[in-house]
RNA sequence: AGGGAGUUAGCUCAGUUGGUAGAGCGCCACCCUUACAAGGUGGACGUCGCAGGUUCGAAUCCUGUACUCCCUACCA
């Protein structure tokens, strides 16, 4: 038998156990088998980063779930993947490029997608290699990128038919644009940014009648697109204007004055400026009354052509020319302080502008319909169920999907423009004539295709669809629909929505039955992890400290329904602590198994009945408890309540009770009571570690490792439930409990009376037992060696009350049993604090008497409240009138 | 503005059919008791956001209200 070290060195141990898992080949599942299937795809991280708190917190949730239904004899697949990442990926590169001094138009498209590969192909195995750091139990086999090859096919299929049935189109709309990356993006890309700036009032001149309107804007330099100014139709002091024209200053262009809802009679001077080009709302009104829209930009946000003069200035010099020439006019009015929130970027931090331009479009209504039935019928469930409500919500209110990007990066649209006759030809494979002209000149549009295009194909484009060899074909058969969908709900919109859309068109089924959201990681303070506050904290760097499982186990044990996750390393050294707790407990249990002969049934092996402790009956009755617990935590996706289990069996009931009740029985007692302790010692520690292997695998590896009873390995030995643990836990007694529970409660008192008059550990008591109870007194004479030794004490007698001058009391009440722990204290203190200690329980006693007192004459209490709770608080009344009187008396022997 | 969530101990949070409020961390005191000082034992600390209502009885159910957070859309 191998000995272990004394403190736990997660460092030695886990890189070893990830090796031999992953040599052994443990986590690869099975295309075709006979257990049932378990699956869960990884939502991909991109490619190239690192592996951050949120991504923790999202595989440790994965990971517990399939090691458990690995170890519950299911065929678990967890399929990894990472995400090309368009605009993140081509930004870090261009701007790796930058330093040394190249541009990306420089190199040209072809050459600058070579360089990002190169890239990719030096970085895209570091999350991986962190993911392994976690202890992240996938199937390396499948793992899968999202632009290779075969779920590049599934892209250019998706996107082929679609287009066909006009699902999608192209269309000049008004997209989010970023002026820097010269491309349109997506609205998760957009942080909006409460920002301070100025209201600006501006004259415009009307038409024929010398009168001024004056119109309220953030944006002035827009006023180079106006197209029209709109008034509200109720508004008596435009009303007379509707229909007229105005003149826009410094361009001098003729703009109708149009009548509009919209427009708010009590904000600002109650008339806008309309620039359909360039604001969502005034291109919705650009739409309804079909007014010009005329764009002032390029593509990199530089003032265009249209704008005059101003051609070539960037957006916010334009504005400062144009004031400055608006009030040279005596166009400019004032201007006043104004709060407003401002889109930027995510990527470039640049401002976010609404640029006119012609993009592809997914029509959303049609594949939202099936997607909002699977939730409503419950095919899907969310959990939280909160989120089926943001969800549905959303989908009602769902627009037209923008999904071209200007990259080069990515799915490149199978799309081909003739230049002949300027139609598009759509196909999976490279066209050689025009399908409207039949003419050869043909050019592939420019544009790639939003990262979440594939990512929404993700469930089964992982799995080979749409090949049709007999690998593909079975494994979705296997494992589709997946089980879980594990993530957080930033992207419930962007792409489990999608997933859900894309599944019921393309597979007729939903990707994954349970949607399990988990909240964001926080830091203590409950802000966002950020950069620029310097609180980002680097999971890999609290796995260096403390070990993964003390950062898995911290994540489970605290993982509240959906909320967001306040990190704090303080707590990660809390199960540090733990992990220490377990490993010392498995030291101590294992240095007492040196002469333990291995029964031959290995883990079958059972205790004969008759010589099992007391405390042998009990823990294997806690032991039946906690695998209970555990088992309906986890299948009701209440993580917390099965690590929180598990850690107050382990150290408020294994630790600290049994190990305890053990030692003399080790030490001392008869070599076959000594035989069974050992075997039930090392069948419950062998459990205790399986149960805990999915949430700290490591540790519980490396100790299984060392069992005298084990299996081939902990990560697929079988996680213990009472059912399959049926023979084992039979030996679980309610009287043992009942037995044990009165010796905790008398060496509890002792304890207390000990700790409250602050006498030493060192000195070891004479106590006194009171006792009338034939059978009460029975069970405390049996267990006299165990109280004694725990208690530390120097004597202990068991009988009447005796003499209880200037003795400390403590009366013991269980169920029908009454016993007094008496302390002689003369000699030992001074009797003030067991006078104020006694006293204290008094009033506790007074208060509880009063309240019951009170409960129990009410009538209406008694006619109406279950018997068993009126039962149970006569039976709390009379103990306590029968302790405040014997504590009393007590107090009476001080004086 | 619309939608969602929350308010319980100093902090982070449990509290499943209404029946005298719990855990971990932190704090205080005492202890190196032969697995563990990353430990042990004991202790202090709560008007369950506020106000009503239902009930014999409310942290729990109902109504109102205050505050916080998140999401979506944002007023030119």
């Amino acid at each position: 038998m191998k000995t272990i070290a004394d403190r736990y060195n997660p460092q030695e141990v886990e890189t070893k156990v990830y090796q031999d898992w992953e040599k052994a080949g443990y986590f690869k599942a099975e295309d075709q088998s006979k257990k049932p299937p378990f699956s869960i795809i990884l939502p991909p991280p991109n490619v190239t980063g690192f592996l951050h708190l949120g991504h923790a917190l999202d595989h440790t949730i994965q990971d517990l779930l399939i090691r458990w239904k690995r170890m519950s004899g299911f065929n678990a697949m967890w399929l990894p993947g990472t995400d090309h990442a368009g605009i993140a990926t081509q930004t870090v590169v261009e701007k790796e490029l930058k330093k040394q001094k190249i541009l990306r138009h420089d190199l040209g498209r072809e050459k600058f997608v070579d360089e990002i590969w190169k890239w990719k192909n030096e970085y895209g195995n570091r999350i991986y290699n962190q993911m392994r750091r976690l202890g992240d139990s996938c199937d390396w086999n499948r793992a899968t990128f999202t632009l290779d090859e075969g779920v590049s096919a599934a892209v250019k299929k998706v996107f082929v038919s679609l287009y066909k049935k006009d699902s999608i189109y192209r269309g000049l709309r008004l997209v989010n644009w970023s002026g820097p990356l010269e491309t349109a993006i997506s609205d998760l890309e957009v942080d909006h940014v409460v920002t301070k700036g100025f209201m600006y009032h501006i004259n415009y001149p009307v038409d024929g009648t010398g009168e001024l309107l004056t119109v309220a804007t953030t944006r002035p330099e827009t006023m180079l697109g106006d197209t029209a100014i709109a008034v509200n139709p109720e508004d008596d002091r435009y009303k007379h204007l509707i229909g007229k024209t105005a003149t826009v200053p410094l361009i001098n262009r003729k703009i109708k004055i149009i009548a509009d809802t919209y427009v708010d009679k009590e904000f600002g001077s109650g008339v806008v400026k309309i620039t359909p080009a360039h604001d969502f709302n005034d291109y919705k009104i650009g739409k309804t009354h079909k007014l010009e829209f005329i764009n002032i930009l390029t593509r990199k946000c530089e003032m265009n052509e249209n704008a005059g003069v101003y051609q070539g200035l960037k957006v916010v010099d334009a504005r400062k020319k144009v004031l400055e020439d608006l009030k040279a006019l005596g166009f400019f009015v004032k201007e006043e302080p104004h709060t407003m929130s401002i889109g930027h970027c995510s990527r470039s931090g640049a401002v976010v502008e609404p640029f006119l331009s012609e993009q592809w479009f997914m029509k959303m209504e049609d594949l939202a319909t099936p997607a909002k039935r699977v939730v409503e019928s419950g095919t899907i469930r969310f959990e939280p169920e909160s989120w089926t409500k943001v969800y549905l919500h959303w989908m009602n209110h769902i627009e037209d999907w923008c999904i071209s990007r200007q990259l080069w990066w990515g799915h490149r649209i199978p799309a081909w423009q003739c230049e002949a006759c300027e139609k598009f030809t759509v196909a999976e494979t490279t066209p050689t004539v025009c399908e409207h002209c039949n003419s050869t000149k043909l050019k592939q549009d420019e544009d790639v295709l939003d990262t979440w295009f594939s990512s929404a194909l993700w469930p089964f484009s992982t799995m080979g669809w749409p090949n049709e060899s007999p690998h593909s074909v079975e494994t979705q058969k296997t494992f589709y629909p997946t089980n879980y969908l594990v993530t957080g709900h930033d992207i419930i919109f962007f792409w489990v929505a999608r997933m859900i859309m894309m599944g019921q068109e393309f597979k007729k089924d939903v990707p994954f039955r349970t949607v399990y959201i988990h909240g964001l990681v926080r830091d203590s303070q409950g802000r966002k992890m950020s950069k620029s506050l310097g609180n980002s904290i680097d999971p890999i760097e609290m796995i260096d400290k403390h070990g993964a499982d003390a950062l898995r186990f911290s994540f489970l044990a605290h993982l509240f329904s959906g909320k967001d996750f306040k990190f704090s390393e303080q707590r990660v050294e809390g199960y540090r602590n733990f992990m220490n707790k377990v490993w010392n407990a498995s030291r101590f249990v294992l240095s007492n198994l040196q002469d333990f002969k291995v029964p031959v049934e290995g883990v079958k092996a059972l205790p004969a009945r008759a010589h099992l402790s007391v405390f042998d009956h009990w823990i294997i009755a806690k032991l039946a408890e906690v695998e209970k617990q555990v088992h309906d935590a986890l299948e009701n996706e209440r993580f917390s309540d099965a690590a929180t289990a598990l850690y107050q069996f382990v150290w408020n009931q294994f630790c600290d009770w049994y190990i305890e009740f053990t030692k003399p029985i080790m030490n001392s007692a008869a070599a076959e009571e000594k035989q069974t302790t050992q075997l039930v010692m090392a069948q419950v520690l062998n459990r205790m570690i399986r149960l805990l292997h999915p949430f700290c695998p490591f540790i519980t590896e490396e100790i299984y490792t060392n069992l005298p009873i084990k299996g081939q390995a902990c990560i697929i030995d079988q996680y213990p439930t009472v059912l399959n643990d049926k023979d084992f836990l039979a030996f679980a007694s309610k009287d043992a409990e009942l037995e044990v529970d009165m010796v905790k409660e008398v060496i509890t008192a002792i304890r207390n009376i000990r700790g409250e008059n602050r006498i030493s550990p060192a000195v070891k008591l004479n106590i006194r037992l009171g006792v009338t109870q034939d059978d009460v007194q029975k069970i405390l004479s049996h267990n006299k060696s165990a109280i004694m030794n725990i208690a530390r004490l120097e004597n202990m007698e068991i009988g009447a009350d005796g003499d209880m001058n200037k003795c400390a009391v403590a009366p013991i009440a269980i169920g029908e049993s009454r016993m007094k722990v008496i302390i002689p204290l003369e000699g030992l203190v001074d009797f003030n604090e067991e006078i104020k200690r006694i006293q204290k329980t008094i009033e506790k006693l007074e208060k509880d008497v009063g309240l019951l007192h009170g409960k129990l004459s009410n009538e209406k209490f008694v006619q109406n409240a279950d018997p068993d709770v009126i039962a149970n608080d006569r039976i709390l009344l009379q103990q306590s009138k029968e302790q405040m009187v014997s504590l009393k008396d007590a107090l009476t022997r001080f004086q």
